[in-house]
DNA sequence: ATTGCTAGGTTTTTT
DNA sequence: ACCTAGCAAT
C-alpha cells in the first residue's frame, strides 16, 4: 500500500517507520480477527511488539487491557523487553507471558471457582507419573501391563482436548482395554489431585477454560477486561488453548494470531495445525495478512529450506523472498561416524571463530538430546566454549527436586507428591512400609498424604516408625510456622539446614556429593535473585517460576556456541547454524516413520528440519554420519536422510565422505563406491542418490523408493545383524537374535519386546537406525 | 531400613 | 552408555 497514493496520517507514525506495507497493516489492523501468516524471518516479533505499542500509543488502550500469549518464556521475555523499550514502564502492565503462565495467573484469580486454594502446587511430569503410580496401586493396576507414563500421556491428551473423565464423548470412544483402564486411572487421578491441591500442566489451560465456559458472568468479565488478545506461534496451540482464546475474546472478537504452519512442530503435544489452517473459517470476517519477505537469511539458505518444506502437502503455501544476496552455498559434510561428525562441527566452528565470527552467533542443532554428548566432547577437545540449551535441567536434578519438595510443602501443606519425596530426602529411617500405610489411609479417606500421616499419628496407627514420622511432621509444621514474611532465600537456607539435606550431602563420601551441594547453593542463589527482582518475590512466586520456566534463557551471555534440539531452536536465529545427524531414523526419527502411515508425522519431521535450517542468517552447515552408535551398542550403518535429496543440488556443496578408515574400505560398502565419495555432485546430478538405481534421479522421488529402503547387500554389510533393533508393523519393537540369508529375504529370529520370539522374513521389519 | 548390585529399558521432541 | 527400578544382602 503506497502511502503517497493513499495519504494516511498514521503512516508517518514513528512506530511504522521501517516496516514494510504488510507489516504495517498487521500493526494497524486492530479490530476483529486477524490472521498473520508470518514466514520464517519475516519480522514477526517486530510486528507483535509494534502492534502492542501501537495499541497503547496510538489507540490509547490501557496496557492492562492487552493480553499477549507466547509459547516460551524466552519469547515472552524478549517481547516484554522490546515493548518496554518502545513505550516505557507502563508496558509492565500488559499481560504478556506463556500460555501456562497466563493460565496460572487466571487460576490464582479464580481459585475458588476452580476448586483450588491459593497456594496450590503445580506438578511436573515426574510428580504426575508418581501420582499415577500411586493411583494404579489403589486400582490394582500396578502389574506391568501398562506403564504409568502411558496413562500420563492419555490424561494429557484428554486435557488438551478439554475432556474430563466423565466426558460422554470420551466414554464413547473406548475401544480397548487400555482406554477403559486409562479412564478409570484418569478419574482416580483427578480425585487425588484435588486432595493434594495440585494441578498439572494440562490443568493450567483446561481448568481456566472450563471455569470460563461454565460461568458466563466470569467469561464476560475476563473478556471485557482484555480488549485485545495477541497470540504468537499460533500453529502450536492445542484445542484447549484455542477454546480459551475464543472465550477470552467472546465479547469483542479482537483476536490477532501470528504463526507459520510450516513451523508447526508440536503436534505430538496436542498442537492442532488445523487451528491456523482453519482460522478464517472459524472467524468468518478474518483479515489475513501474509508476511513473505524474509529479512534473515541468504538466498541459498532460503531457497534450500523452502525447497525442503515445499514437499509437504498439508500447508497454506507461502512464497518467501529476500533481497539479500545468494550468499555462500550450504555445506553438507559426510562423516564416518558420530564422533567424526562432532569433530568436524567443532573444527568448522573453530575456523569460523578464528575468521572473526563470535561464538555467540553460532549454534548446533540436533534431533535428540542424546546426540549432544559426543558434540560436547568435541567442543571441549577443540576448546570451544559452548552452552547446552535444554537437556538435563537444573531443576530436574534429584537434590534440587528434593529441596523443592520441601519448599512446596511449606506453601501447600497438602502437596502429596512433595511429601512423598521429602520424607525420603534425606533418608530418615522411614521406609516404604510406612509410606504405604499412609497412602492407604489417604486413599480410604480421600485426603492427602500429609493429612493422612497426621491422621494415623492421632490414632496411633502409624506403625513401627510412628515416632520418626511424628518428628518429620512436626519439623514440617515448625518450618511452616516460622517463615511468615521471610525472604524466599532465607526460607530456603532454613529448609536446607533443618531438613538435614545439607548435612546429609556434607557427610556423603560420594565424589559427586560436592557438586550436589553446589547445586543447592545455586538454588539458594536463584531464590535470592528471585526475591530481589521478581514481580512476585514470594516463595510461592519462586516455585511457580520453577515449575514453568525451563532454564534455557541464558542465551547470548558470553561468547559461547549454543547447542540445542531443533525443537528448542524455534524462534531463534544465528549467523552460523549447523544441523547434525541428518540420517534416516534420526531425522526423520524412526518412530515418526513407523507410526501412522498417513505421512503426517513425516511432514512434521520435515518441518522440523525447515525450522532448523531457517535459523541461519549467513552460513548453514549440514552433516550426517555413515554409521552411528546407539545405546552404546555396535556402530550401525545409517542412511542419509531422505530430506537431503530435496535440497536443490546447486545450493549445496558436499564435502568429506572420503574414507580414512580401513574397515570401511575393506567392507566395500555401497556408500563407499557411490557418489558420496565425491566432493561435488556426481554426474547423475544427485549427491544423495542410492547406488541401487544410479543415474535415475527423479525430480519427485517415488514415495515407495523413498520410504522403503531396499537392502541388497551381503552378510558383512547386512543391516540385519544380531542385536539390531527392528520394528514390525504389528509385533512392535524387537531385537534380532539370528539372521540367515541376504537382503530383504533374510530369515530373522527376533525377540519382540511384547510378543516374544518370532521367526520372520526381513522385509516385514524395519531396522531402527 | 538402607545400601549396593544387576537387569532392563532408554532416546523424539517440552510447557 | 547411562539411568532406574527392583532385588539381595546387611
Amino acid at each position: 500500500m503506497q502511502s503517497s497514493l493513499f495519504p494516511d496520517p498514521a503512516t508517518d507514525h514513528p512506530l511504522l517507520q521501517g516496516l514494510n506495507p504488510e507489516q504495517r497493516r498487521a500493526v494497524t489492523t486492530t479490530r476483529g480477527p486477524l490472521l498473520v501468516l508470518a514466514g520464517a524471518g519475516s519480522g514477526k516479533t517486530r510486528v507483535i511488539t509494534h502492534r502492542i505499542a501501537w495499541l497503547i500509543e496510538q489507540e490509547r488502550v490501557s496496557p492492562w487491557q492487552i493480553l499477549a500469549m507466547t509459547f516460551t518464556n524466552k519469547a515472552a521475555g524478549e517481547m516484554k523487553e522490546r515493548v518496554i523499550h518502545t513505550v516505557g514502564e507502563q508496558a509492565k502492565d500488559v499481560w504478556l507471558g506463556t500460555f501456562h503462565k497466563i493460565g496460572v495467573r487466571m487460576l490464582q484469580q479464580m481459585a475458588t471457582q476452580a476448586g483450588l486454594r491459593a497456594g496450590f502446587s503445580i506438578y511436573d511430569t515426574d510428580d504426575q507419573v508418581r501420582t499415577i503410580s500411586r493411583v494404579m496401586k489403589a486400582l490394582n493396576l500396578s502389574d506391568a501391563t501398562y506403564k504409568p507414563k502411558q496413562f500420563a500421556q492419555f490424561i494429557d491428551k484428554c486435557k488438551n482436548r478439554l475432556q474430563l473423565p466423565d466426558d460422554p464423548k470420551l466414554l464413547d470412544s473406548v475401544e480397548s482395554d487400555f482406554d477403559k483402564k486409562a479412564i478409570a486411572v484418569y478419574a482416580a487421578y483427578e480425585a487425588e489431585m484435588r486432595t493434594a491441591d495440585a494441578v498439572d500442566f494440562g490443568d493450567l489451560i483446561m481448568r481456566p477454560t472450563i471455569v470460563l465456559a461454565q460461568n458466563p458472568g466470569l467469561r464476560q468479565n475476563w473478556s471485557n477486561r482484555f480488549r485485545y488478545v495477541l497470540v504468537d506461534e499460533f500453529q502450536d496451540t492445542n484445542a484447549a488453548q484455542f477454546e480459551l482464546l475464543k472465550l477470552l475474546t467472546s465479547e469483542h472478537g479482537n483476536l490477532c494470531v501470528v504463526g507459520d504452519d510450516d513451523q508447526s512442530i508440536y503436534s505430538w503435544r496436542g498442537a492442532e495445525v488445523g487451528n491456523i489452517l482453519g482460522f478464517p473459517e472459524m472467524f468468518p470476517n478474518t483479515t489475513t495478512i501474509k508476511l513473505e519477505r524474509n529479512y534473515r537469511s541468504t538466498g541459498h539458505i532460503l531457497a534450500a529450506s523452502t525447497a525442503v518444506v515445499s514437499h509437504n502437502r498439508n500447508r497454506h503455501g507461502k512464497v518467501l523472498w529476500t533481497e539479500s544476496g545468494e550468499g555462500e552455498l550450504l555445506v553438507l559434510h559426510v562423516a564416518q561416524n558420530e564422533r567424526d561428525e562432532a569433530d568436524w562441527v567443532a573444527r568448522t566452528l573453530d575456523q569460523l571463530r578464528t575468521a572473526g565470527t563470535s561464538a555467540s552467533q553460532m549454534a548446533v542443532f540436533y534431533r535428540t538430546n542424546a546426540q549432544s554428548r559426543v558434540l560436547e566432547e568435541s567442543m571441549r577437545r577443540f576448546r570451544l566454549p559452548y552452552i547446552l540449551i535444554g537437556g538435563q535441567r537444573f531443576y530436574e536434578r534429584a537434590e534440587v527436586k528434593d529441596a523443592l519438595s520441601w519448599l512446596r510443602l511449606l506453601v501447600n501443606p497438602q502437596d502429596s507428591a512433595g511429601w512423598e519425596r521429602a520424607i525420603h530426602a534425606p533418608r530418615r529411617g522411614i521406609g516404604d512400609a510406612t509410606v504405604e500405610l499412609v497412602a492407604q489411609r489417604a486413599r480410604a479417606r480421600g485426603i492427602s498424604l500429609p493429612e493422612a500421616a497426621d491422621d494415623l499419628l492421632l490414632l496411633n496407627q502409624a506403625g513401627r516408625s510412628a515416632e520418626k514420622l511424628r518428628t518429620f511432621q512436626n519439623l514440617l509444621r515448625g518450618l511452616r510456622d516460622g517463615i511468615e514474611g521471610l525472604r524466599a532465600d532465607t526460607v530456603g537456607a532454613q529448609v536446607l539446614q533443618a531438613s538435614g539435606l545439607k548435612a546429609a550431602l556434607q557427610a556423603d563420601k560420594d565424589p559427586d556429593a560436592q557438586d550436589r551441594l553446589e547445586n543447592l547453593g545455586a538454588l539458594l542463589a536463584a531464590m535470592a535473585e528471585h526475591a530481589d527482582t521478581a514481580d512476585d518475590p514470594s516463595l510461592r512466586g519462586f516455585l511457580e517460576q520453577v515449575a514453568l520456566v525451563a532454564d534455557t534463557d541464558k542465551l547470548g551471555d558470553g561468547a559461547k556456541v549454543s547447542m540445542m534440539t531443533m525443537h528448542s531452536a524455534k524462534g531463534l536465529e544465528f549467523d552460523v547454524a549447523v544441523v547434525v545427524g541428518l540420517e534416516e531414523g534420526i531425522l526423520p526419527h524412526a518412530n515418526s516413520v513407523a507410526e501412522s502411515g498417513d505421512g503426517r508425522s513425516l511432514e512434521e519431521e520435515r518441518r522440523l528440519l525447515y525450522v532448523a535450517m531457517t535459523r541461519a542468517r549467513k552460513r548453514l552447515f549440514l552433516a550426517h554420519a555413515r554409521s552411528r552408535r546407539r545405546f552404546g551398542g555396535p556402530e550401525m550403518q545409517a542412511d542419509p536422510s531422505r530430506f537431503l535429496s530435496q535440497i536443490p543440488e546447486e545450493r549445496i556443496r558436499v564435502e568429506g565422505g572420503r574414507s580414512s578408515s580401513q574397515s570401511w574400505t575393506q567392507a566395500g560398502s555401497w556408500s563407499q563406491a557411490s557418489s558420496w565419495s565425491g566432493s561435488t555432485a556426481s554426474r547423475n546430478g544427485s549427491w544423495s542418490q542410492r547406488p541401487q538405481s544410479p543415474g535415475s534421479f527423479p525430480a519427485r522421488p517415488r514415495p515407495s523408493a523413498q520410504e522403503e529402503p531396499v537392502f541388497q547387500r551381503g552378510d558383512p554389510d547386512s543391516p540385519y545383524q544380531p542385536g539390531t533393533r527392528v520394528r514390525h508393523a504389528s509385533f512392535g519393537g524387537g531385537t534380532i537374535l539370528e539372521a540367515d540369508g541376504y537382503g530383504s529375504d533374510a530369515r530373522l529370529t527376533v525377540r519382540f519386546d511384547t510378543v516374544g520370539v518370532k521367526k520372520l522374513v526381513a522385509r516385514f521389519v524395519q531396522v531402527q537406525a
